[in-house]
RNA sequence: CGGGGAGUGGCGCAGUCUGGUAGCGCACCCGGCUGGGGGCCGGGCGGUCGCAGGUUCAAAUCCUGUCUCCCCGACCA
């Protein structure tokens, strides 16, 4: 049922006043989802038309690189999440049934496909294996945010892979690589495929696959050849520089200037000739005094690798009492009781830093002459930085993929192995492989609106063909409309009729609204031509009229298979 | 979890300060006109003002409590 008449479709002359992603206006302006509650969505006929076609993209490429597809509980016993240590996790909502046992809501389901794996498979001959499912995950969410960006409770498409070692696993990998490649190419999106964080509980690579987007809660950095997530990123930094090296660090006067800014705009140097000081505070370690050039930051998780364990920023009063003043704080003549980190951009030469006194810094302060150290890559990569002499940019993107290589933490944890060759037990290596429809449908929405709303994809497009007659309910436009309508519609073509008896602007502004790829009107000004116009609607190009003596649909199938 | 903001008809809002029994635009329904970019005229339907308690002759409005939603940050296995 597509005739607009009776379709479920709510567009909204405006926006929710809460919104303020792109895609959460207009997506919800274009009648294609509504919400319950807080990070919670309901998909609309249209929406979920969308929905299904991303999934059918995601389907096909992984039932091309002999993905199995099954279905999994949501609902799940507690105790699988306690052998695979994943209970105490905030984000996993629990519960308890009429008869006080403990179940969760699954947030992937890891443990679910390993539990069966686990009893299912035995000998080598049954691996390597790869499993997937699309199905509800629930996440209890801090902070749920931009329609349907980041929610509590979501569709993935996740496919585990069962290897019997690490170049199995390699391999299962390799192939998730490709078919993920493709799913987002064939979607119609703009990508990237960055290194991420493997994540505290391990795994041995890990990508992510970014769509750049306005509403991006992400940063990617970016240079010919090079993708990353800030969160990993590494660069060379812009050099800086520096004034010469005393004979020893000199002692300078500076009242109340406790920023960078401040400091290098009193001395005039430039703010990379400072090194700035970022005490923190490891689980197990202690103090840690950290030192960037003043013109970079500290990136945390950066940090917390190369200290091997979690680190807070230190509290004012721990710095005033290990260290000196906050604001003035340095690795001159401290270095003997707090560790000192020097980010590896810091170069060699002389910087000004604190000097652990009220109101004062230092001039010439040279890391190994002045204070001991260790070095590691501990910053935030800048817009400027350089690979291979490439400048990166960094820009906001969406996590709509992710893939891990995950090794054996969870067939260890509940049991999953194989006999091998020789009848020894082994463990099963595995991977993870997750996708969302919901957010490729959402970066689509941000990456190609324009002031008149949506431009799909076509492949993911709600219909391949918005039609639209102009003209009285009864008139020749109207007749001339049905009769085009069943031509396409029988040709196979997935077709929005818009039959309401409402004004022209009413229906353009639909039609773009919703944003199907074509636009085909008929009117009275196309009748007196015997063709039916046709707008394509990325970039709103007016194309030149079809003629409809004659059955236009494959002339207009044909069009179609050329969009973006 | 910290900071900020908001709950009044389907959407967007006014009314709250100064208490007097709810209003506007759009949408919707009926009739008519119009018919190529959200058109016009006339007539209508629809809201226990988030919820609970309190003050008062009288509460959308004042007081107390509570729930929900949004934004920024933190968090995000």
């Amino acid at each position: 049922m597509t005739r607009l008449s009776q379709y479920l479709l709510p567009t909204e002359r405006q926006a929710p006043a809460d919104a303020e992603a792109v895609s959460h206006k207009l997506m919800v302006r274009a009648g294609l989802v509504r919400q319950m509650g807080a990070g919670l969505w309901t998909w609309l006929p249209a929406g979920w038309r969308v929905h299904r076609r991303v999934e059918a993209v995601v389907r096909q490429e992984m039932d091309a690189i002999g993905g199995q597809e099954m279905l999994m509980p949501v609902l799940q016993p507690a105790d699988l999440w306690r052998r695979s240590g994943r209970y105490e996790i905030d984000e996993l909502f629990k519960l308890l049934d009429r008869r006080r046992a403990e179940l969760v809501l699954a947030m992937t389901h890891e443990e679910a496909v390993t539990f069966h794996v686990a009893s299912l498979v035995r000998s080598y001959r049954d691996l390597p294996k790869i499993l997937y499912h699309f199905q509800v995950k629930e996440r209890d969410e801090p902070r749920p945010r931009a329609g349907v960006l980041r929610t509590r409770e979501f569709i993935m498409k996740d496919s585990y892979s069962f290897d019997r070692d690490p170049d199995g696993l390699a391999a299962s990998y390799q192939r998730h690589i490709e078919a993920y490649d493709r799913m987002l190419d064939r979607c119609g999106l703009e990508w990237y495929r960055v290194v991420s964080d493997v994540g505290i509980m391990g795994g041995t690579a890990a990508h992510e696959y970014m769509a750049p987007c306005p509403a991006g809660e992400n940063e990617v950095a970016l240079a010919p050849g090079y993708a990353a997530n800030v969160e990993v990123a590494a660069a060379d930094a812009v050099p800086v520089s520096l004034p010469d090296a005393g004979e020893q660090p000199v002692e300078l006067s500076t009242p109340g200037l406790v920023t960078v800014e401040q400091v290098a705009g009193a001395l005039g140097v430039e703010p990379g000739a400072l090194l700035k000081a970022y005490p923190v505070v490891a689980d197990s370690a202690g103090m840690v005094l950290v030192m960037v050039r003043g013109d970079h930051r500290v990136n945390e998780l950066k940090l917390a690798r190369a200290l091997g364990e979690r680190a807070r920023p230190a509290h004012e009063e721990e710095i005033a009492e290990q260290l000196g003043p906050p604001g003035f704080i340095g690795p001159v003549g401290i270095d003997a009781r707090v560790p000192v980190l020097v980010d590896e951009a810091v170069a060699e030469g002389a910087y000004v830093t604190g000097a652990n006194r009220p109101d004062r810094h230092l001039r010439g302060a040279v890391p190994g002459r002045d204070f001991s150290f260790r070095r590691a890559d501990v910053r935030r990569v800048e817009a400027g930085d350089t690979v291979d002499g490439q400048a990166i940019r960094i820009e906001p993107a969406i996590e709509v993929g992710n893939i891990f290589q995950l090794g054996t933490r969870y067939s260890e944890a509940l049991g999953a192995s194989y006999l091998d060759e020789h009848g020894r037990e082994q463990p099963i290596w595995m991977g993870s492989y997750g996708i969302g429809p919901a957010r490729i449908a959402a970066a689509a929405v941000e990456q190609f609106a324009d002031e008149q709303g949506i431009s799909w994809p076509r492949t993911i497009a709600p219909f391949a063909v918005s039609l639209i007659a102009v003209g009285k309910a009864d008139g020749a436009e109207r007749r001339a409309a049905e009769q085009l309508y069943g031509q396409l519609v029988e040709g196979g073509l997935d077709v929005l009729y818009d039959d309401r008896d409402a004004g022209p602007g009413e229906k353009f502004a639909d039609a773009e609204l919703l944003g199907c790829p074509l636009r085909l009107t008929l009117g009275r000004r196309s009748l007196e031509s015997g063709t039916v116009e046709v707008q394509v609607r990325r970039g709103r190009q007016a194309r030149e009229g079809i003629p409809i003596s004659e059955d236009p649909t494959q002339e207009i199938r044909s069009l179609w298979e050329t969009l973006p």
